[in-house]
DNA sequence: TTTTTTCTACCTGATTTCAGGTATATTCTG
DNA sequence: CAGAATATACCTGAAATCAGGTAGAAAAAA
């Protein structure tokens, strides 16, 4: 018997994922989670064939999720299921050991198609994500940059719309370094106003 | 037997909820579809006692697609599945008609629950609607404004990261004319920034 | 057909952001 | 400990946005 564990914060949807595969015959839900530590917490002591994982989450993002579950458990198979379409979200949770990656709008039968093929050792795609993949990007040459806590900080600030004189009366900080922090992170993305920046790093799984 | 119809973009969510409905004894899903439009073709031909709607939709949004049912066909039941917590949301789907709000990250007993209330003529919430309605918001008092075609068109530009300049360039207008129309929206929304703009015009289903 | 709304365009001036730097103290890391 | 990375702050100037108007033509509604 195959074991599975799902992981989403939408019971619905986990509740959908637990009823088609009780449909299957050799295969079993043995754990549902609706965040990512709780995943964790739970395989240190359960051995899991299939991990089944939202690339949203409220605590951890899936590339993150991914390398963790294949760092503690390098045999589990790990599918991500995801609304993201961005290429380079899917090419490194890929690169962190995923071995498909399904969206959320596909059919239940993809779904099911994607864990068999998976189970074989394949790579498991939905229709559309193979098209992402087909066309390489100019964007992911750059890679995924890194941004450090105080520019995660002052990024989710600016994203409320708040200006660089309010967020730096809010952190105790000159409005300056706030620009400098700002502009560094526009750098790093390649982008020439702060909406792009916001809309790229939320794409990237930055925030 | 009671005729339910599901309507979300994704179908896991809906595998989701048909195999909780077909659990219930008393209760059948005679249709499931992707699009706030496939449902209204459907319910043109079909009597319907309860829709289960999923407000962020490809084609409409939730308040007005529960308008249409509800204009369509009165006495069909209407309960909004959403991940949206914002106020203004839950109290104009639920003027438009709608019988019940329930988030996606309830869990699978509130949706069931929810469902059997809106059944028995009472109003369906999960727990964390409850509290969103108890206290009401600033926000509220200002209702929802209503953006022209071309602030709409305009403000999903300016949502992409588009500079005023470049939007005038795509729409063959003058710079000055984006800045005005940016300016207004900006002014019915009482924001000071663009950014805010983009956050709270997502928020209200504005775009 | 009036009236109203929408779309368009402009003016002026204040404020903010953007872009190129430099620089220093601190903290992390090999 | 030495070097790298991080966090902080400043300078200058250009560009863009923000805020307050006004106003006419076109389209929609009454």
């Amino acid at each position: 018997m195959i074991k599975l564990a799902v992981v989403d914060d939408h019971p619905i949807v986990i509740q959908g994922i637990v009823s088609l595969i009780n449909n299957l015959e050799n295969m079993q839900v043995v754990g549902s989670f609706q965040s990512g530590s709780a995943l964790i917490s739970f395989l240190n002591t359960h051995e899991i064939d299939i991990v089944l994982l939202d690339v949203m989450l409220p605590d951890v993002n899936g590339i993150e999720l991914c390398a963790q579950v294949k760092k503690l458990s390098p045999k589990t198979i790990v599918i991500a299921i995801s609304n993201h379409t961005e290429r380079s979200i899917i090419m490194q949770i890929l690169q962190n050991g995923a071995s498909g990656y399904i969206l959320k709008n596909a059919s239940v039968e993809e779904l099911k198609n994607g864990i068999e093929t998976a189970l074989r050792g394949e790579l498991a795609f939905s229709k559309e994500v193979i098209e992402i993949i087909a066309k390489p990007s100019v964007n992911d040459l750059k890679g995924r940059p890194k941004f450090t806590k105080r520019e995660k900080q002052i990024l989710q600030l600016i994203a409320q719309g708040k200006t660089t004189a309010s967020i730096a009366e809010e952190l105790f900080l000159s409005p300056l370094t706030i620009e400098t922090h700002r502009r560094n992170m526009m750098q790093k993305l390649d982008v020439k106003n702060a909406i792009e920046l916001i809309n790229i790093a939320t794409e990237q799984l930055l925030i």
